[in-house]
DNA sequence: ATAATACCTACTATACAAGTAGGAAATACA
DNA sequence: TGTATTTCCTACTTGTATAGTAGGTATTAT
């Protein structure tokens, strides 16, 4: 299940598409219009910056921008980056300690379909369908 | 992510229709051949037997069998029985509060389009396919 | 200087997942 | 009739992760 910081990263991202014009959008005002806390958002974006999907700049009139087109964010990239987690079972998850029953284990390729699949899914539809 | 609930129901699923011959599989068995605790999968069960995927005999020499072939069961219907809940975010649960922002939500068709996707990979394999 | 912003790290409350526990009811068999 | 074996039912426990709160520091425009 999707957490609020994938679903809450998402709506920044929509957001500041929504409100950048040709400045910065300070995450202050994000969380005002979104209804949510800024604090928490604070811990939520950091990936994205650091991977370059948007520019944060500090200071008076500073605050985010996009780095691309709306069009050219693909949902997938936002979610895997701010999700702790996308993996659809917890041994598919990243760091999961190896599953003793693994070569045994008649699920596993049922699991990593429906990883594929949903991964698909999410990388075919980008940020601007959403504005 | 798919809780264990759904992961063990799909193992003993597997392991009855591997095991049941004849005659019917105790739970006592499936949960030793499977390394899981007994007591769990107790609670786990229940639902499969009610909506008739399995049958469940009590007493000495009962234990449980599946109703139909295996590939007359898809993997969709066995985990929404006995997950909690398969909604890829909170708002899309059952019994979830009405979200207020519903109406000018921009997000929530993605969610939906992602259900879907998931639940026609699930529904499309069958229990067959993994013994 | 001051105000406004991003950036960083530690802490907290609550809920839920994953079990444990202790039986009661039903059935086969000696 | 009684005993072993099974499903079935419900309450309780424990650890962990989610969803925040909190308190700062660094940077920049005016």
């Amino acid at each position: 299940m999707i957490s609020t910081r994938g679903r809450y990263a998402l709506r920044v991202m929509i957001d500041i598409a929504s409100n950048q014009g040709d400045g910065y959008v300070p995450m202050k005002d994000v969380a005002a219009r979104q209804g949510l806390s800024l604090k928490y958002l604070e811990q939520i974006i950091p990936p994205l910056t650091s991977h370059g999907l948007i520019i944060g700049i500090q200071g008076k009139g500073g605050g985010y921008r996009l780095t691309k087109e709306p069009k050219q964010y693909n949902i997938g990239e936002i979610l895997r980056l701010t999700e702790k987690d996308m993996a659809p079972v917890s041994c598919l998850a990243e760091g999961a300690p190896e599953c003793e029953r693994r070569k045994a284990c008649k699920t596993v390729k049922l699991w990593e379909g429906l990883e594929k699949v949903t991964n698909e899914y999410l990388d075919s539809r980008t940020l601007d369908e959403l504005l």
